[in-house]
RNA sequence: GGCCAGGUAGCCAAGUGGUUAGGCAACGGUUUGCAAAACCGUCAUACGCCGGUUCGAAUCCGGUCCUGGCCUCCA
């Protein structure tokens, strides 16, 4: 409300309710509902992670005008096509990782929570019937009966942009009231209710639902910044007129914000989107998810796409994020190879030299931690990731450079443990690291190689003419096959046990 | 027009009164038959502009410019 950060105050402490307003299911989700999706996520994963129990509800709103529309568009069932989006929705962000919520309304499960509520707000003199008459009936939210209107957007009504909005609604009362229930125009797509058959307006049933799950005056509510206003701003107006004298709605609001392409937000109108499944088609679901982090939740992230020369598409800010995950993949085979070393017992005294590794490694995770408790701020986080990485392989090459130093590598292999631990664990609150190591190098392996049209069987033997060469003293013949495998974007790395090769991103 | 966010080094992005954010790119090293990976160093006394407060401001205050969002469905 106040547009400042403030401690969580839980009516139960240790128990954290969070609704989170979930997509209208009438079409494949894009990257902009991924970002929302992961963005929370952190937020559930990061307040169990802390110790505190949490409900985690996320809607699905299956009746609407856009799904209505699509429908007679294309002659599938409203129903069975806003069932088959959610469905696509809820595979997509498992596919990313992001935690299943407690639980997944849908407006359809809910129709008598909806009307009861609504029939409360009429009893309370907040919403007024119209169209008693034609016998197709609709019932409104009555925006002057509420006096708070406006408090979380700041707008002291619904501020008519001049002259933009025209039609002027003949039934409503006030111009800024707003639909409860729709009379039924559709033959086929209403409900029953005490005022005729018909549907419920868009924002009712997040108030309905909320209470149903999470109860009145929950701790945390959550979505996308556009839907401030009017969405939740018209949430606060229903559930707290129904609840007079109960406190506040939710105790705590966070938005997230957009994603942009060329500066503009993405979205199905602009036509400017890319869906989770085109990007899973190109990069790895963590590296998706880490490509979302690298921007705190609430500012604008810059989705770009690229075409390259050979005509492929690509996403250059999620390819770099993949990198990153390749590194970090990468450090943690190492630090398992030393870690798992035999080794004398460690020294008494461990070397002085590994005391800036130990104490980096001794307070990540709580850095982590400190860094998600402020506003969740990723990029910090990930930055704590990066260090930690970074001095893990800096541990790992002087442990290699210094093998025969007993003392040293007795002390280093059980270090390496903990850094260990402590990476997974850090990655672990964000979604990432969670998959086991060989299957995300083979999955990333096979779909570059699947991108590329590369075949294993033809660089193996590639390789193989290499290694001959090489055996040969043909070092010229051996680098100009490396040369045409990179062209290719198969890298080689010569290592003491033979040589091993990676496709790029 | 109203309301709300932002403008930080080549690029991305933290930081909200004094103490190294981090990443990417580039360049120079260590290492390597040559590479790659990894690590070290440089780029970085950067904070839209003008004024004010302060011993001290990217950070607070006033003004101003620019960009984006919401005000109609939107994550």
């Amino acid at each position: 409300m106040n547009h400042r950060l403030e401690p969580v105050q839980c009516t139960d402490p240790g128990h954290v309710r969070v609704y989170v307003c979930g997509p209208t299911v009438y079409d494949v989700p894009h990257a902009g509902h991924a970002r929302a999706a992961v963005a929370f996520d952190v937020l559930v994963r990061h307040l169990r992670a802390s110790g505190r129990r949490v409900t985690y509800v996320r809607n699905l709103t299956d009746i609407d005008d856009k799904i209505l529309k699509r429908s007679q568009e294309t002659g599938e069932a409203p129903l069975a096509l806003s069932a088959r989006m959610a469905r696509v929705y809820q595979d997509d962000v498992a596919a990313i990782n992001c935690v299943q919520p407690d639980h997944e309304p849908k407006v359809s499960d809910h129709l008598p929570e909806v009307i009861g509520l609504v029939k409360s707000l009429i009893d309370h003199g907040a919403a007024y019937v119209v169209g008693e008459e034609t016998g197709s009936k609709d019932v409104y939210f009555s925006v002057p009966s509420f006096g708070d209107y406006g408090k979380l957007s700041h707008r002291k009504t619904c501020d008519l942009e001049v002259g933009a909005r025209v039609a002027e609604n003949e039934v409503k009362r006030d111009p800024c009231d707003f639909a409860l229930w729709k009379g039924a125009t559709e033959e086929s797509y209403g409900w029953d209710s005490p005022w005729g058959k018909g549907r419920p307006g868009w924002h009712i049933e997040c108030s309905a639902m909320s209470e149903r799950y999470l109860g009145y005056g929950f701790e945390i509510h959550g979505g996308g910044m556009d839907l401030i206003f009017p969405h939740h701003e018209n949430e606060i107006a229903q559930s707290e007129a129904a609840h007079p004298g109960q406190g506040d709605f939710a105790k705590l609001w966070m938005h997230n914000g957009f994603v942009n392409v060329d500066k503009e937000k993405m979205s199905k109108s602009l036509g400017n989107f890319v869906t989770i499944r085109d990007v899973l088609q190109r990069n790895d679901p963590e590296a998706f998810r880490y490509f979302l982090m690298t921007v705190q939740y609430r500012g604008p992230i810059t989705f770009d796409t690229q075409k390259l020369e050979d005509g492929r598409v690509v996403f250059p800010g999620v390819d770099d994020a993949e990198r990153r995950m390749d590194y970090l993949y990468a450090t943690l085979e190492k630090l398992e190879a030393l870690a798992g070393q035999a080794a004398d017992a460690p020294p008494a005294k461990a070397p002085k030299e590994l005391d800036a590794f130990a104490q980096v490694v001794a307070g990540a995770r709580a850095r982590v931690q400190t860094a998600l408790d402020d506003d969740l701020n990723t990029p910090v986080a990930l930055a704590v990731i990066a260090e930690l990485a970074k001095t893990a392989n800096d541990l790992c090459d002087l442990a290699a450079k210094r093998r025969k130093d007993k003392a040293l590598v007795g002390a280093a292999v059980p270090l390496a443990g903990k850094a260990l631990d402590a990476l997974r664990s850090c990655a672990d609150v964000l979604g990432l690291l969670i998959t086991p190591r060989e299957a995300y190098c083979a999955r990333t392996r096979d779909r570059r190689m699947g991108l590329r049209g590369l075949d294993a069987a033809a660089i193996d033997r590639a390789l193989q003419e290499r290694t001959d060469a090489r055996a040969a003293k043909d070092f010229a013949r051996g680098d100009a096959i490396r040369q045409e495998l990179l062209a290719k974007g198969v890298e080689l790395a010569d290592t003491p046990t033979g040589t091993v090769w990676k496709v790029g991103v």
